[in-house]
RNA sequence: GGGGUCGUAGCUCAAUUGGUUAGAGUAUCGGACUGUCGAUCCGAGGGUUGCGGGUUCGAGCCCCGUCGACCCCGCCA
């Protein structure tokens, strides 16, 4: 005997008189006396089941279930009676009329309701994430990662991407983010690393004369955490050969679109908006804004010599900025709501904040008897302040002021609803610096990574001024979160040597740790370009929410600890002998993190 | 590495200023009930207040340490 003929996809309300055999989870027993109710789920949905009083036994076995007892049931599909329906659930016209009931399994207690609605701890879903799975808002979030990827796949494939994979074990090599090591047996007192991404791979297979690749991958970086990062996360990695910038943009923006219009029914304007870093850091102190609102930053250094306004005039003769955003029609905001944005510029790094409430009569502030009354004109000119707008002004360090409002225009933005569920603002982040400089390291350091091409004309200016240098990198932004970022690859040797030079990269190390790119640029590598989504963020955007965990069928705490299978765990005696290694710190030997709720 | 919020019954939470026997909902167990669908009604059991220390006549509450969860900064080419 079959366990199932059908499953709940596989039923309507029109099949009604259909005798079916079904199998899942019981998902709540109504027991009347007389008359028992149960919701049947499986991965399609829920029907409710009814044993009455036919035929014999039927209740009794019925009054046996309790939650989550796996069940195969054998019935008549049978339209309600009249004013009974559930509009609540697609299979509410119908019900089961149950004639076998066969408990598969039974399932004790769980640790947790599965009802919608019922919050519970994260630390508490992941170690039972097989039961929170079951739950609706779960399996659809993963059904649509499994959607999403597939289409990605169909679509790249079509356009001729060939998938290709590349090893998780490769070799360490320096920069980017702390590499997960695997000892080597074999090759005592070395490791593996784990890939950060496949960056290597992918050029080797351009140089290999695979035009078009991609690949969807998991990546490892052992950073901490946040709610849009996993120490493994997936990346839908593309690369290509004999193309421009604006090639790889083309195909990366027609999957982004198909993907928002397909997954997400959004549809958004083409050709996507393309932005210069500069601009972004400029107007929204962030090299990824969130565009679904306005709130620019504005600049009012020209207003703030001989304002009069100690802070402001110092900040300006020192070299520094006066800049602001303008709230509209926030004037009227409480003590509480100030204080709040006040709060958040602190924790942004700003010194404080200058308040002025814009009034027909001019700017009106507790601090407004210090200034030049030219000066307030100025500065509401130069924010266009209206009537019943609020002005919130920070002067320091242009970098620190930028980036500082930046994050306060975020939390504004944000918190005050003007970024809408459902709303997509999608565009490219163009033309950032090739190198930053780093301050900890008193060195230059990439922003992208070091295999970025320079822009042509800046190429003599590597020479002179390397952090005015312009990198063929673009960033894909959706609604202020970094989902796809990519650059066109040096393909000489005697410029990605010099790129190692000044980033600290020795010839000897670049030799040893980059040796076989550097090699394999000498023979014939094309020009060649790509680009990687953050596959796990992007999906999380087309849910609309902001926490990857939510898309991961098993996701890690942000102490990367997997409280379902208690990874990472200690490891016998005999395994690190086999792999030559000992720990540094023998008293902590097997120590394994814990629930300290425990 | 740093900052913030939090940790009380299986789960989600409450507990006035530090004051008697730490409560509620839900889950679990038992009973009733023929149209429920978060069933309802009656009853029962269920606690080392994360862990360790301190202050106090007295600590869930205050202090110190520690473990853990989440959010953020640093970090994440």
């Amino acid at each position: 005997m079959a366990y199932r003929d059908t499953t709940l996809q596989g039923i309507s309300p029109v099949d009604a008189g259909r005798k079916v055999r079904l199998a899942g989870w019981v998902a709540g027993v109504r027991d009347h006396g007389g008359m028992v109710f149960f919701n049947l789920r499986d991965r399609y949905g829920v029907v409710q089941v009814t044993a009455g009083s036919q035929p014999p036994g039927i209740m009794e076995a019925a009054r046996q279930l309790k939650p989550e007892y796996v069940v195969s049931v054998l019935g008549e599909i049978r339209p309600r009676p009249a004013g009974l329906a559930n509009p609540g659930m697609p299979l509410g016209s119908v019900e089961i009329a149950a004639e076998e009931i066969e408990i598969l399994n039974p399932s004790a207690p769980l640790p947790f309701v599965l009802a919608e609605g019922e919050e519970v701890s994260p630390a508490m879903r992941m170690k039972y994430r097989y039961l929170d799975m079951r739950r609706p808002a779960v399996r659809d979030a993963l059904l649509l990662r499994s959607k999403t990827a597939m289409e990605a796949r169909n679509f790249l494939a079509s356009k001729g991407f060939v998938e290709v994979e590349t090893p998780m074990l490769t070799r360490s090599t320096p920069e980017g983010a702390r590499d997960f090591l695997v000892p080597s047996r074999v090759h005592p007192n070395t490791c593996y690393a784990l890939p950060q991404s496949p960056q290597l791979f992918k050029q080797l297979l351009m140089i290999g004369g695979f035009d078009r690749y991609f690949q969807i991958v998991k990546c490892f970086r052992d950073e901490d955490q946040r709610a849009d990062r996993q120490p493994e996360f997936t990346q839908i990695d593309v690369e290509m050969s004999f193309v421009v910038a604006d090639d790889v943009m083309a195909v990366a923006e027609e999957l982004a679109l198909q993907l928002l219009s397909k997954i997400a029914g959004a549809t958004l304007p083409s050709p996507l908006m393309r932005m210069k870093f500069s601009d972004a850091m400029n107007m929204y102190g962030s090299d990824k804004p969130d565009l679904r609102f306005g709130l620019e930053i504005a600049d009012a250094t020209a207003c703030a010599a001989g304002c009069g306004f100690k802070a402001f005039a110092s900040a300006a003769a020192e070299g520094g900025v006066v800049r602001g955003l303008r709230v509209p029609g926030a004037a009227g905001w409480s003590r509480k709501q100030i204080s709040e944005v006040e709060d958040a510029a602190k924790k942004a790094g700003l010194p404080g904040l200058a308040v002025f409430k814009a009034e027909a009569s001019g700017l009106a502030s507790s601090i407004a008897k210090h200034f030049e009354r030219s000066s307030l004109e100025s500065i509401a000119r130069a924010l266009s302040a209206g009537p019943g707008d609020l002005l919130l002004l920070a002067a320091g360090r242009k970098k620190t002021v930028s980036k500082g409002l930046g994050e306060v225009r975020l939390k504004i933005g944000r918190d005050s609803g003007l970024a809408k569920p459902g709303d997509f603002k999608m565009f490219w982040i163009v033309d950032p610096p090739l190198l930053e400089y780093n301050e900890e390291e008193k060195r230059l350091d990439a922003v992208h990574h070091p295999f970025t091409m320079p822009r042509p004309e800046d190429v003599p200016l590597l020479d002179t001024n390397p952090e005015a240098v312009r990198a063929q990198a673009y960033d894909l932004v959706l609604n202020g979160h970094e989902v796809a970022g990519g650059s066109i690859r040096i393909h000489r040797q005697d410029l990605q040597e010099k790129v190692f030079g000044l980033i600290a990269i020795d010839k000897a190390t670049a030799r040893e740790k980059f040796g076989f790119l550097l090699e394999a640029l000498t023979f014939g590598a094309p020009p060649h370009g790509g680009i990687a989504f953050g596959f796990d963020r992007f999906v999380a955007m087309l849910l609309g929410t902001d926490n990857i965990t939510g898309v991961i069928a098993f996701p890690k705490t942000t102490r990367a600890f997997c409280p379902l299978t208690g990874a990472p765990g200690p490891v016998s005696d005999r395994q690190m002998e086999d792999l030559g290694i000992a720990w540094r710190d023998a008293s902590r030997k097997g120590e394994m993190p814990v629930d300290g709720n425990e």
